[in-house]
DNA sequence: TTATTTGCAAACTCTTTGCAAGCAA
DNA sequence: TTGCTTGCAAAGAGTTTGCAAATAA
């Protein structure tokens, strides 16, 4: 059985060891967006063969084949999400932490149109709004 | 000789101390976006009575008065820059580390209007475009 | 078989903190 | 004077690395 990540893996010739294996399944069946300790702990569970060490150490390889993205949310704490998912950004709920994830596609129009003003061709970008939920109002998502 | 920050943290009741004296114009005299070892660096060369400890105690008090700015371009470093001018975002020259703060009220009133719709009033955003120069094009702007 | 990967523990980087001495108000 | 602030060194938190043993291909 094995996961979006693995494959992704496998295909660039990546050798795949059972700790590799149950990290990639980890990132891959993670909705929400866990840092180092929660997947290492995550992984543990699945197999307590794992290490710190070497969850630090896939989740660099799996960046730097692009299969993972880095996120920082200026908390302290870099969080990670499967990298091959649409493209989105991140709204968070500063009251309870959660992550609502969008996508608008004026707003990226624009950022390139900002960026070609100073003379620059956007090559990535990085949007996080910072809400409270409307009073009286239910937020219109239920992810985490 | 006072400094714009010195003036705030003076309004705020805030006891003036020779090194906090030198740290606010350290950073109000800055005009790019330092992380702690680089104030230190700059604070000792005009004081060296600073001690690390003191910079970190320092942009720690300057951040919870709001004279101060977090930033986090997701480098792993943390940048601060003066809190009380005008608000503005980031663009960062991949090529060359250069940054140029730009301000787009459209992509500001649209941030609102996605938070407003997932049912949340926006209290704070980040927006980092990162970009290359276009080729052949003078870069519109001489700022660090 | 053999180059790569792993676990462990030590090392490293960045930041915070306890404490006695120093200082601003 | 007196409570706040400082420097120092030690402690923490998070991450990386050297090395011998284990393992995928």
């Amino acid at each position: 059985m094995s996961s979006p990540i693995e494959d992704r893996c496998l295909q660039k010739g990546l050798k795949m060891t059972e700790q590799r294996r149950v990290i990639a399944r980890v990132l891959s069946e993670a909705n929400d967006h866990p840092d180092a300790a929660e997947v290492y702990q995550r992984a543990a569970d699945l197999d307590p063969r794992i290490s710190m060490a070497t969850v630090y150490r896939t989740i660099r390889l799996f960046e730097d084949c692009n299969v993972l993205e880095r996120l920082n949310f200026g908390d302290g704490r870099v969080r990670y999400e499967e990298a091959s998912r649409e493209h989105h950004d991140h709204l968070i709920d500063v009251k309870s932490g959660k992550i609502i994830e969008f996508q608008n596609t004026e707003i990226e129009r624009l950022q390139r149109e900002v960026a070609r003003e100073f003379g620059y061709e956007l090559v990535d970008h990085r949007l996080e709004l910072y809400g409270i939920p409307l009073s009286g109002k239910q937020t219109a998502s239920e992810e985490q």
